[in-house]
DNA sequence: TAAAATTTCGAAAACGTTTTCGGGCTTCTG
DNA sequence: CAGAAGCCCGAAAACGTTTTCGAAATTTTA
């Protein structure tokens, strides 16, 4: 591969000569930066990355990390997006994407991209373990979390409004005339199903209804499956089911048809995250949409500020929601 | 951060001796090795693999490249299993990945890793522009495509076995008794539809069945359902459907089901890929199943024998499909 | 015991870039 | 026209590694 050096023989000047012109210095003629910029068109040179990292202590590249169960990505379409979003907004900031998916019971070193110093700063997301936490912070790199599932307070993140979104969803469902409204999510252990069950309580209790822990079932996205089958099972079945997460509300839409019943006129349903798969769905479910490409996009603003030092302390962002309306939920019976 | 020299002088010592006793090398004491070790252990000391990066000119880094209309990951699973399989191997061999989503009519430079030199190798998936590829040819770099839907000879590849798979959906219909089968596809000009579309033509023509060329309907992914919707308006509907693509399957669903039609009672219906979402769908969508992670492993492991010069000549990997029997084909009525 | 072989270490160069600083040259100013 | 000011350019150092090669020290061999 060429290096500037060719350059700078083919062109008759210096090294740092060619930097310059190609950096856009001013203490350089207008006559030798053409030439230069013309040797170097010539030959397809572009400076390289590796060497510009070593002299300016920058790699211009910014870590994923995203930690999950299993299948960090097509396990849940919403590391997806955000990943999305994350990748747009640093490609228009002309930064390295380097991904890492992290078992979330990982204990080993920390990822290669950190320990060796090749990534600026990293976003992370998921289900964090605090001893993973606690390494990156002798680390002296940039950080900010995406809806991280424990709380951390020293760290920039990015959060979705679980609560208020939440309190949407299940206000639609006391519109409709609900009253009996089920609960179902995944581990209630995590910092963002219980703000959605907050925000579930919240809103029974603004409407003046009666909270019956029965209709609460947690544990496990795909269990959205045996928890509605429960949940119909009562003697006093509910009339509307919130799933704090869109995954949970397919598992529940299959129990519900497998058990004969109609979507929306036997039970109503309403989601969480608003994926792809919400859409499709027969009927298409109504959901609380998160906005996951711009929180990757807020992340990723955020982190370059951080490494540019344009903040003094670390920053939380809510990203609102917002109630999309569509076919599975309807007055109640 | 701490650098070699620094250990070095704690440990008086030259650098290249540090460098010596990190890198396992013979030439060096068993003492002095243990002393430098410790010494580096203690700081947490890992060597720079930037500085590193430039001696060996070789960055440890691949290239990964999404090729897609829009939404890459997101919306079409099939690449997220593909990513979470290429990172899983790329993590085993102590690489890193650096992620870049392309829109297919992307015309501009090449992505900033490329560009600048920082991935020894690159794995590119989805709908390539050939001026792209061109790009990519004088770049000496290493270079793997998975499912290209283009005919590209002289690189190494990792292909589904499409035709076969298709073989094997439409020939498990007709199993069931049916002869009036449905297709529908994506866009046909992509190899991968063309290749599934061959195997369907097969399957017929080697069980004697007439094709009726109103009973293709291709493009688009999530035309699906207006495919769907138009076969069963036919006078002479087909009594299943294969899909060429899970995605259009969902979409049948879609239709079938807001026809107020049952799967598989009234039409039968099968997909390709198997991604997760035909697990959920009601009923369970009997589809194709697709090695996607293993695609993305292959794929890393002849890059890295490529990088490595252990290739004289690019290989293309045809990995084998499976039949799996779920919900959503029945007998023919 | 002298010579030869082996072991252990370090100086230096190299990888590709950027930045600083000084010097030479030209142009401006009074 | 002398001095000041401004414009261009390049030498050199620095970033953090690894590798080669030679030298010194030690051990083995004859």
């Amino acid at each position: 591969m060429a290096s500037i050096k060719d350059i700078a023989r083919e062109a008759n000047v210096s090294p740092a000569t060619v930097s310059k012109a190609l950096n856009k210095r001013k203490d350089i003629s207008e006559a030798t930066r053409e030439k230069i910029l013309r040797i170097a068109e010539s030959h397809d040179f572009v400076p390289s990355a590796i060497g510009r990292s070593l002299k300016n202590q920058r790699t211009e590249n910014i870590g994923v990390i995203f930690c999950r169960e299993s299948q960090p990505l097509s396990g849940n379409p919403f590391y997806s997006r955000v990943l999305e979003g994350i990748e747009a907004e640093l490609t228009i900031n002309n930064y390295n994407l380097v991904l890492h998916l992290l078992p979330n019971d990982y204990k080993g070193t920390l990822p290669k991209m950190l320990r060796e110093g090749q990534v600026d700063g990293v976003v992370l997301a998921g289900v964090l373990r605090p001893d993973f936490i606690e390494r990156l912070r002798n680390l002296s790199i940039g950080v900010v979390l995406v809806d991280p599932k424990i709380i951390i307070d020293d760290f920039s993140q990015v959060l979705i409004d679980n609560e208020h979104g939440a309190f949407q969803a299940v206000e639609h469902l006391i519109s409709r005339g609900h009253e009996r409204i089920g609960f179902i999510s995944g581990n209630i252990d995590r910092m963002s199903f219980i703000q959605r069950y907050k925000g579930y309580q919240k809103a029974l209790s603004f409407h003046k209804i009666h909270l019956d822990k029965d209709l609460v079932r947690s544990g496990g996205l795909e269990q959205g499956y045996d928890h509605t089958v429960n949940l119909l099972k009562m003697e006093n079945p509910p009339t509307a089911i919130f799933a704090a997460n869109d995954i949970n509300a397919i598992y529940g839409y299959k129990a519900i048809t497998d058990n004969r019943l109609r979507i929306p006129e036997d039970i109503s349903v309403i989601g969480f995250y608003d994926i792809e798969m919400a859409k499709i769905s027969s009927p298409p479910l109504s959901t609380v949409r998160v906005y996951k490409e711009e929180m990757g996009s807020i992340a990723v603003r955020i982190l370059l500020q951080i490494i540019n030092n344009e903040l003094d302390r670390p920053v939380t962002t809510l990203v609102p929601t917002r109630l999309v309306e569509r076919g599975s939920v309807g007055p109640v019976k």
